[in-house]
DNA sequence: ACCTGAACACCGTTCAAGT
DNA sequence: ACCTGAACACCGTTCAAGT
């Protein structure tokens, strides 16, 4: 987790760098993206809205770095937790990998500005972080070579679409942000939309409809990991086995 | 495709919402996110920027509308070429979902400021309408209600993710657009930046750093299509094989 | 009913001036 | 070297006024 800083910033401690990005992520957690600004910024650090400029180059630099502060702190907790032996003795590739995509999924729903800012970055440093570590589990699978980046791909893809979409869910109900109540109340509508479809137009999204309400987010999110990582296990069995 | 309009508005057709939404995909795929401005697009329509007030409710929903207009092309379009006799006899689902990709992929990458908007959306139309014809084709391979909708996810996440990793891709190279040429050049310059990554740090990276330039990015992408589909389909045979 | 365009309240960014 | 804060060139949106 980023550090916190006190709300109000004590002025003697100097400007810098770091300290700018822990001020915009508190910002961008409580406002989102447009929560982010350089004035907004600048009282909260009780000084002006050019001195930021002096630490760093620009709004989008500033936004870069606290994806990627976020992202490493993520990282690291998760790299932690799954390869010390204080967890389980020792971890297999598959259990390392759940646990890396719980810690993206859960660091995105926390700080839900992530996502869109990963996506958006191409292969700038934090995505490469994510598929380093995805793809290090890839090769302790046994996937050859040939196999192994599309197989961290489609690991890495799938994580940052279900967990952004978990993500705009829960912020789908403005009222209250961290209450659990009122996200299954928010797929209990969604739901009833759903049934309300044009049966013609949706049928599928209808017969799907009222599987929604029950579902535990973070359980369904790993249902979908461990369906690609069967996918990658058989690939790598039988090579080309669909033709295209 | 989008219909083209002139460059210049003929004014003696009045403002319409249609006239509106053309403009501002004209302008969103000539200067992406950012060139779309009220001024700019009053300026385009030969008009003021209250005028377009009256036909749409503001930024949020002209860009939603957008969005959506270019999704419902696609989805005509790659329907009508996977269910027509024309194309092939009959279609097994695997193509099918393979062409519905193939048809998003090529959407996004002709119209880079979509992925952004498809992921900030929720399950908003533009989603539920892909989510509903892959979720058919799902059904006809024979899956288990239960993990219909676990599968239909799966390929929408990593379909939504990889061509906007795509885009991202493309629009990295500002010079030229759709040049294919300076795209590989691109993929070069992304190789070698990889291949001199710390060994220590992105051991993984580096490993995969030289298959990158060779690339073609639709055939990787249906290989990642491929291997979900895989997934899929041992998953259903043999039903939560693997614990969480 | 539909359009005009000035005006309001914001932005990110720059830069002379200070310490 | 680091900070200040006014100023510039933009935004989205509103709204009285026109036709």
């Amino acid at each position: 987790m980023a550090t916190r800083t006190r709300r109000t910033e004590r002025r003697e401690e100097p400007l810098s760098r770091e300290r700018i990005i822990g001020a915009a992520i508190e910002l961008l957690d409580r406002a989102g993206e447009s929560g982010l600004t350089f004035r907004a910024l600048a009282e909260r650090l009780a000084t002006g809205p050019g001195a930021i400029y002096w630490h760093v180059t620009g709004k989008d630099e500033l936004l870069s770095a606290a994806t990627d502060a976020v992202v490493a702190d993520t990282l690291a907790a998760a790299g932690a937790a799954a390869s010390t032996p204080a967890d389980t003795a020792d971890a297999t590739p598959q259990e390392a990998i759940r646990a890396l995509a719980l810690g993206v999924f859960d660091a995105i729903d926390d700080h839900p500005w992530v996502g869109p800012q990963l996506a958006r970055t191409s292969w700038k440093s934090p995505m490469l972080r994510v598929m380093e570590h995805l793809g290090r589990q890839v090769q302790a699978l046994g996937i050859p070579i040939a196999a192994q980046f599309a197989s961290a791909s489609a690991l890495m893809y799938y994580i940052l679409g279900a967990s952004n979409q978990n993500a705009a869910n829960t912020a789908g109900a403005p009222a209250l942000q961290p209450g659990a109540a009122n996200r299954t109340e928010f797929l209990a509508t969604v739901s009833a939309v759903w049934a309300k479809l044009d049966p013609d137009e949706y049928p599928f999204i209808r017969t799907v409809a009222d599987q929604l309400p029950g579902h535990d987010d973070r359980a369904e999110f790993l249902t979908g990991i461990d369906l690609i990582l069967a996918g990658i296990t058989t690939s790598a069995a039988t090579p080309s086995s669909t033709p295209h």
